[in-house]
This record gives C-alpha cells, structure tokens and sequence, in this order.
DNA sequence: CGCGACGTTGATTTGCCTCAACGATTGTGG
DNA sequence: CCACAATCGTTGAGGCAAATCAACGTCGCG
C-alpha cells in the first residue's frame, strides 16, 4: 500500500503531472512520525518544513501575554501545518506547532520547495493555487469571527469540520474559537437541552 | 508621467522582468476612476477584477445579521481590493466593495490574469508571491483579533497602518477592527489624555 | 442654510471572562 | 495492576470589557 497515495491525490485536484512529474515531486516528501504533545516549531526558531498530515492531528498556537494559549491552526488528515509566516519569510516562528496525538507527516524542506518552484512551473501553480485557497478560508474564518457571536462561532465550525471537532480537546477547539473552555462548555450544555 | 510607476515598482518588488515582459503585463490594466461611495462589487455578484489602487481610499465589508457592516479590508495607493474568495473561485460575492473616496485604479480581469499564469511561469510566480504574502498579513491579523483586548488592536493598526488610519472614517476602522464607533471614540479620547 | 453623515459622551445592560471548586478520565511509576 | 497525579471538562457565582441606547455636537456639501 503507498502510504504516499493521500498527498497524491491532494496534488491531483490541483494539478495534472505525468507519472514520472508526479513521482518527482513526491520524492521530496520525506515521512515523519510524531507522538502525542511532540512539538515540531517552537517560537524562534524558523520553519524549515510544510508539513502534510497522513494520520493524526496536529494544533498550532501563539502565547498571549498573560500566558495564555491562542489556538492559530488545526491539521487533521490531508491538511498542511506549519508556521506559515515564518517558513514563507523564513523568519523567526512565534508559534508552536505540536502533535495532538500520535501522527504521521510527510515534510517538504523549504529548500526543496523553492528548487521545485524554479525548476517547473507545474509546481509553481501548485503552491499558488494553494495559497489561493488558503487565503480564502483565512478571510472566511476573519468574517466568521467579525460577524458571529461566540454560540454561532462554535455552530458554524461544527458544521464545516465536524471531524475536527470530534478530534480535538476542547480548549485547543475553545482558544481557536476565541473563547473560554468553560464557556464553550456552558455552550455545548445548552446545545444539549435544544436538542430535545 | 507614467500613470503605471506605482504598478511597476510594486511589480518589481516580486519578480524580475524585461521591458517588454514588464510592459505585456502592464498592458492588461485598465485604468477607471471612481467616486466617492461608488460600489465596484456586491454581493451576488461575480467579482471580475482584481483592482490596484493609484490614489484614494477604498473598504470591503460584509453585512450582519442584524444589518450591521463589517469591514473586511482597505486599500490606500498601492493596495489591491476584491472580494477574494469571489474572484479565486468564481462565486457570488459575499462583501461590498466600495470607495471611500475619489480614487484611481488599474483593473485586471480574472480571464486576463488567467491567461497570463498560464503564459509564462514568471506572471505565476507573481501572483503566487503574491498571494503568500496576502496569506501571511491574514494570519497575522487573525492572530491580533485573537490576542489583543479592543486598545490593543487599536494601537496595533495605529502602528502599522498609520496611512491608513488618518484616511478612513472611524465607522469603517472600527468594524475592521471589532469593535463599534463609540469605544473607538472613547478609546482614542483615552490616548489623548495620556499623552499629555 | 439646512440636512445628512459622522463623531462624541454618558447611563445602562450584557455576553463572556475570571475564579473557584469539584468530577471524570487518562497516564504512569512503583 | 493498582494508586495517585496530571490533564481535561463541568458548574456556579460574581465581575468586567465592550455593546447598546439615547441625546447631542460638528462639519461638509448640495
């Protein structure tokens, strides 16, 4: 079985390559195993690495001020992570970036990435369709959060990632929220009673 | 006086071109000029364009629920404005965007940016910088809605964005930053007192 | 000049946070 | 394999940052 067949069929919704182009690109992907709580990017240093979730999930958060956790990012199952300011500039991160559970990853250097970028243009679309797309959730998510109150917050996650919601603790799924655990627990007691 | 310089240099800042390269990208703007309070797009519409500012100011916000308008993005000189998520994938558009004052742009149709993508791997390269950057400046500003009480946004644009404060009425940065008109006014009558 | 758009100020209300104490579940070293 | 400690979630009381509501000031412009 290839374990690289999740990334391949990623790759295939935005590009078309041959075979031999498409075996080039995955040959720099190098596999990655993590364990629960294992941290891949912490604040300082700068990101080396795209990571490509095969199995698991991962979370990404800053530290406020006071300390406290500010969930940025989710990854489950064929979704990307890092620090994407820094690994773009490569510049110092001021996330973390750490396993949620047991994970497999697939990395691509940022060397390796440019070098792909020069070298076809294939891969050039790729990474801006890619970007294309994540700039328009990142705006989606910038509404979500303009727009809805804190109830309506967890609601419209629950409905566009209910994976996600059913992977992750609540308080990495309350901070990503911009809420407390407790209030989202107080949320999701009412939840409970509507439904009856 | 070339009414393109501002374009040009901008382009210049992401990739290196010959004159006529530089120039066949040039030729796909179109110059228009709008008033004050003009609508370029609506929501339902398919937004066409991307729209690089010359000179003026211009907003794109959502409305709420309960009828209220949430400010999405500005743009001043050297900005680009759309709705994102319309032009990338061709949906209706779910912000207004509209100018704030008199202004002049350089438009580039979705088709014609299409085709340039597709006609050299230089203009790919463009669009793909591009919208890395746009990425990096989304999270960026998540990551402050998420850390940062109502003054701290405040001064966090005030510091960044000092252009873009002085041209935009209150209503509109307040929305852009979450918060209404009127603690905006009582958080900037606060500064006042302190700097003396 | 008069009206509409924009901003200000104060009184009151509220959505969400803080703090605190307590279950439940998981993990771990002896 | 159990005991006990973390870790994670729940519940309630009280507090605060920011919203709402209301009334009024100001400025630009048709």
């Amino acid at each position: 079985m290839d374990t690289f067949i999740t990334l391949r069929k990623y790759i295939q919704n935005y590009i078309q390559l041959g075979p031999e182009e498409e075996d080039y690109f995955i040959k720099k992907f190098s596999k990655k195993k993590v364990v629960k709580r294992q941290i891949l990017l912490e604040p300082g240093q700068i990101a080396k690495h795209r990571n490509f979730v095969l199995e698991g999930a991962l979370r990404a958060y800053v530290l406020g001020e006071d300390g406290q956790e500010h969930t940025i990012s989710f990854a489950i199952e064929g979704w990307w992570i890092t620090d994407y300011q820094s690994l773009v500039f490569q510049q110092p991160a001021t996330q973390y970036v750490v396993a949620l559970e047991d994970s497999h990853l697939l990395q691509i250097s940022f060397e390796d990435e440019e070098f792909l970028k020069s070298h076809s243009p294939k891969y050039e679309t790729f990474f801006r369709k890619h970007a294309e797309r994540a700039l328009a959730y990142r705006y989606r998510r910038i509404i979500t959060n303009l727009t809805l109150n804190a109830e309506d917050r967890y609601l419209d996650f629950l409905k566009n990632y209910p994976k996600v919601v059913l992977k992750v603790p609540q308080y990495a799924l309350a901070s990503y929220l911009g809420m407390t655990t407790e209030f989202l627990s107080k949320i999701r007691h009412r939840q409970l009673l509507k439904r009856t």
